[in-house]
Parts: structure tokens; sequence; C-alpha cells
DNA sequence: CCGCGGGCCTGAGAGC
DNA sequence: TGCTCTCAGGCCCGCG
């Protein structure tokens, strides 16, 4: 489900119900999400304020006053809930529509505030993972990780420089999180559209046979940045599983220009194309083949 | 080292 | 209806 702007939308809803509260008793449904919990999962939780939660790339990362940090990824369809004691439901009883839905309800962080944390996964491709914070940049899930998309590092002369020596076609490349890390199938293909540039085209020709960084890097960079900035701003996308805390959908996928819209007209003033889906790495790929070069 | 295809899971929707 | 097939926002792993 959920790429950069869904998972930073997650966190933007978690920060008020998780920073400063303590995390009075920590359940865990089951044995394996992903892959199994680690055995001191709930000790190293339960007890300890959160003093923070920020983000990575597609990762939630709560960090514990006992210098620990919780990893949450949300796979494919994870999704998280805030219960509050006063909205009417007790902690852990807040209801999906369907019974159904609530058997996928994983694990539970009750709150010193009152608040209940439910995370939901039918998927079950998310993943949660206490760490210690000095040992960090020793974690592999977090090794290789590209630059933030949003950040300081990510621009023009970086993507074209981390293009220049792959062989794979320029989606591919932008997928691979090692380099740039946040982006998934959705995003892509809506920035390569803004940027006009088709996802056949070589992820090298970002850069000149010299080196230079390109017109095309920069563009790209350009839609990369403003196709994530305006779906934070929508909540993210709601396709399937994603949802806000409160259980509101985003509505970035009202923006969608190609993904989804196979057949439908290009919206590209002028253009009069239409939009084409085919497989590429394995995964649909969305655009125009007239004004996508 | 790199790139690719398979696999991990469940559920929704299409087509018969 | 109900069955079967395909597909889905991610990422790890093993292979060549």
């Amino acid at each position: 489900m959920p790429e950069l702007p869904e998972v930073e939308t997650v966190r933007r809803g978690l920060q008020p119900a998780m920073e400063g509260a303590r995390i009075k008793k920590a359940e865990v449904r089951r044995k394996d999400l992903r892959f199994p919990f680690q055995k001191d999962f709930v000790a190293r939780l339960e007890g300890q304020t959160v003093t923070g939660l920020g983000r990575r790339a597609k990762y939630l990362m709560a960090d514990l006053a006992s210098g620990d940090v919780l990893l949450m990824h949300l796979g494919m369809s994870g999704s998280f809930r805030v219960v509050n004691d006063d909205n009417g439901h007790a902690p852990g009883q807040f209801h999906h529509p369907r019974a159904a839905d609530r058997a996928h309800d994983h694990v539970v962080f009750y709150m010193s505030s009152g608040a209940a944390i439910i995370f939901n996964d039918p998927r079950r491709f998310g993943y949660m993972k206490v760490i210690a914070r000095k040992a960090i940049d020793d974690e592999p899930l977090l090794e290789g990780l590209g630059p933030e998309p949003l950040g300081n590092e990510f621009d023009a002369d970086m993507l074209a420089r981390a293009c220049a020596n792959k062989k794979t076609g320029l989606k591919a490349a932008l997928l691979d999180q090692r380099v740039v890390a946040g982006l998934g199938n959705i995003y892509v293909c809506e920035a390569l559209f803004r940027a006009h540039l088709s996802p056949r085209r070589l992820a090298a020709t970002l850069a000149t046979r010299k080196g230079e960084t390109t017109d095309h890097a920069r563009r790209l960079v350009e839609a990369i940045h403003a196709v994530l900035n305006q779906a934070i701003k929508a909540g993210g996308s709601s396709l399937r599983d994603h949802r806000r805390t409160s259980g509101e959908l985003g509505y970035f996928q009202h923006s969608f220009q190609v993904y989804d819209r196979e057949g439908e007209k290009c919206q590209t003033k002028g253009c009069g194309g239409i939009v084409r889906r085919f497989s590429q790495n394995g995964r649909s790929t969305f655009w125009c083949p007239k004004c996508q070069k």
C-alpha cells in the first residue's frame, strides 16, 4: 500500500497519540508478521515513553526513552488506527466495519494517554523490529537506503550520478530504494508523466556521456518533489488499504494523471494521447506514449 | 557486485 | 451464485 506520502500521513496521525506518551502495554496477537517478532519485542516496549516519531523512507521510527528505536513498516496492506477512550470505544474494542477485517488487527499499543494504537495488516507484508539507536547504522533493514527524496541531499546532480552506471530502465532505477528511498509504483509513474519522461528510457540517460546532469534529471527531480508534496497534502492515496489513523481516506488518488487510468485521455494540454499500461519488472507501468519521451 | 524473477499473503474484482 | 484467475501501493532472496 504505502509509499512515502502514505507513510508520512500515518506518521503525522500517530504523532500526537505517541509522542510523550508511555506504552503501558504492547499486545502482539500472532507470532509473526512478515517475519517472527523478536523474543524480547514486548519487553523492550512496555513501560517505555515514546520521545519522538520519525520516518526514514517507508519506515516509521519511534524513539524510546530506553535508547531503543521501534521500526515499523506497513508492507503492502498495513494501516494504523488510533482509538481514544473518550470516543465511545473501549481500547482495543474499536471495530472495523466487518469482523473479518478485525481479524487482521495484529498489534495493539495501549498508551498512557488512554489511546490505543492498532496495527492492522491483512497481507502481513509489514513488520516491526526494535533496535538500539546507537546500532542504527548497522541495521540491515536500513542499510543502503538512498537519500530522502524531499531532503537536501536529493537533487538533479545526485540523481544523475546515482543513475549514471545503471543498466536498468529509468522506472526500475526510481523504484530502487538505494537510488532514492521512498518512491513506489504510483509516484514513480506519476513523476515520470509530469516530467514527460518515458518509463522505457534508460536510467543512465539522466547524465551525458561526460557525466553532466541533463535537463531531464532536473525536470524529474522537480516532478518528484511536486507529486510527493501534493500527495502528502492530500493525506496520501487511498486505493484499497490506505487510511489515515483516524480512519479517513486520503484523496490524492483523484489527482492521478496516469496511474490506474489506462485508456483515458492524456491530461497534458494539447497532447491528445491515450494512457497505456504495460508490465515492467513484473509491475504495471502507466504512461502516455505520446508525450513521455 | 548487479539485475531479474519468484515468493511471501489476503482480498477484490472480472469473467465464465 | 460460485468458481477460478489475475492483480494489488513492498521488499527479501537466490540465481545467473
